[in-house]
DNA sequence: ACCTGAACACCGTTCAAGT
DNA sequence: ACCTGAACACCGTTCAAGT
C-alpha cells in the first residue's frame, strides 16, 4: 500500500508538466486547475512542480505554448488573404478543442517566443502581400483577438435561441429588438432560421475585415493622422 | 477604542456595496478586490456583505451595472452610423476610467438587465437605420466586444515602442516583421511615427466595420448560408 | 432584519530539510 | 539535482448564533 511508487512513474520534467496541465484543463476546466490539483494528477507533492515552472503564471505560459504549437503552419504558396484566413481558421479549430485556451491567451501579459513567432509570421503575410508597414500595423490591431481565432461573444453568447428559450415573454416585452433579432430563428428562412452558427458569425466578421483591408491596400491608403498639437 | 462604531457609519445596502466595490477596484485593482477586503473597506465583517449580494459573482454583476450606467444615453436624432459610433466611443471612455471593467464584463456569463438594455438599444439603432433583421444579427456579432468599447489588444499591447524598447536587438533578429511594424515609429512620418495610439487603432477598426456594414446594407445583402445537409 | 464569529475546504508560495 | 513537509497568508462560503 505505502510502497515506493517513485520507480513506476517517469521523472518529472517541463514537458510532462505542461502536457499534463493541458490535459487536465481539457478534462476538468481551467478554473479547477490549481498547482495542487495538477501535482496530485502527476502523483507528486505540490512543491515538486516549482522545480520545472517558476510559478502559476509560467505554467499558464507553458500551456499556451502547447496550444500555439497545434496551429497549422502557414500555407506554402497562397495569396495573403487566403494565407491569413487559413491560419486564423486553424487557430480557431485549436481553440474549439481547448475551450479554456481563449481566456488563458487573453490573460497573458508578456508574450512568449511562440506567441511572438505566430504574430511575426502573420505580419509577414501582410507585408508579403505588398501591404505598407503603416497599413500592416493598423490591420494587425484591427484583427485583435481574431488573429487567434476567437472573439468576445457578448451578444447572445449561449448560441442562438437560448436567450429566447429561457425567458420567452419577458424578452419580447423588455428587449423587443433583441427578441426580434434572436427570435427570428423559428419562423423564416433566413440565416437566423438555423440558429446562431458560431463559425458563420466568425467568418462573416473575418471576411468583412479582410475585404476592408484589401480595399484600403488597393486604394493605396495612408494614415492621415496628425500629431495632436501643431507644435 | 473598542466603542461601538455602528452609529457612525450608515446602514449597509446594495447601493453602498456596489459603489464601494467599484471605488475599491479603481483604487487597488480588480485582482485585489475580495469579499474580505471589501468588507474591511466598509467597516463590516465579511459575511455582512452576503445579506446584500448572494455571492461574489453577483457582486461583479452589480459592479457592471454601475459601469454600464455611466455610458451616455443614445444620441437623440442621429443616423444609425453616428449613433452607434457615439455610443461605442462613450462606452470606451467609461472603460478607460475603469480599466478593470473590461475583464469583468468579459467574465459575466448571464446577462443582467442593464446589459440587455444596452444591447437592445444598439440593436434598435441598426433596425431603425433600416437594416434587415438578418443583417442586424450578424452585425451585432461582428461588433463583439467592440460594442462595449474594447477589444483584445494582443498585438503590441504595451502601447507601441515598448516591445522594441525592452529588447531591441533580439526583436530585430527573431521577429523581423514585428520589429519592422513596431519599430518604424522612430524614423518616418507615418502613423507609427507617433507611437501606437489606442484610440486611433480602435476608431480605425470600428470605421472599417461600420463602413462594411453600410456597404452590405446598401447592397441589400442577404445571407446565402444554407443548412449543412440537403436533407 | 441585519450583522457576527468561528469554522471548512480550499488557494499560491516560502522555507528548511531530506535523499 | 530533485523532491518533501510543514507552515504562512490568503480565498469564498457554510452554519449557528447574536442583537
Amino acid at each position: 500500500m505505502t510502497e515506493k511508487l517513485a520507480s513506476t512513474r517517469p521523472r518529472l520534467n517541463r514537458d510532462r508538466v505542461q502536457t499534463a496541465a493541458v490535459a487536465l484543463a481539457d478534462h476538468i476546466g481551467i478554473e479547477a486547475v490549481s498547482m495542487r490539483r495538477l501535482s496530485e494528477e502527476l502523483g507528486v507533492v505540490p512543491m515538486a512542480l516549482y522545480k520545472h515552472v517558476a510559478n502559476k503564471e509560467e505554467l499558464l505560459d507553458a500551456m499556451v505554448e502547447v496550444i500555439v504549437g497545434e496551429i497549422d503552419p502557414p500555407a506554402a504558396d497562397a495569396a495573403w488573404k487566403d494565407a491569413v484566413r487559413l491560419r486564423i481558421l486553424s487557430a480557431r479549430d485549436v481553440l474549439l478543442r481547448h475551450p479554456w485556451a481563449r481566456q488563458v491567451l487573453e490573460s497573458r501579459k508578456h508574450q512568449t517566443p511562440v506567441v511572438l513567432d505566430y504574430m511575426n509570421s502573420m505580419v509577414g503575410m501582410f507585408l508579403g502581400g505588398g501591404f505598407s508597414v503603416d497599413l500592416t500595423h493598423h490591420v494587425m490591431h484591427a484583427l485583435g483577438s481574431r488573429m487567434w481565432g476567437f472573439t468576445q461573444e457578448l451578444f447572445l453568447p449561449s448560441g442562438g435561441s437560448a436567450a429566447e428559450a429561457t425567458m420567452p415573454r419577458e424578452m419580447n416585452e423588455r428587449y423587443p429588438h433583441i427578441a426580434l433579432v434572436a427570435g427570428a430563428a423559428s419562423h423564416d428562412d433566413s440565416v437566423v432560421a438555423h440558429g446562431c452558427d458560431d463559425r458563420f458569425e466568425f467568418e462573416f466578421a473575418l471576411s468583412l475585415l479582410l475585404d476592408g483591408f484589401e480595399r484600403l491596400h488597393e486604394a493605396g491608403w495612408v494614415s492621415s493622422r496628425r500629431t495632436p498639437s501643431p507644435r
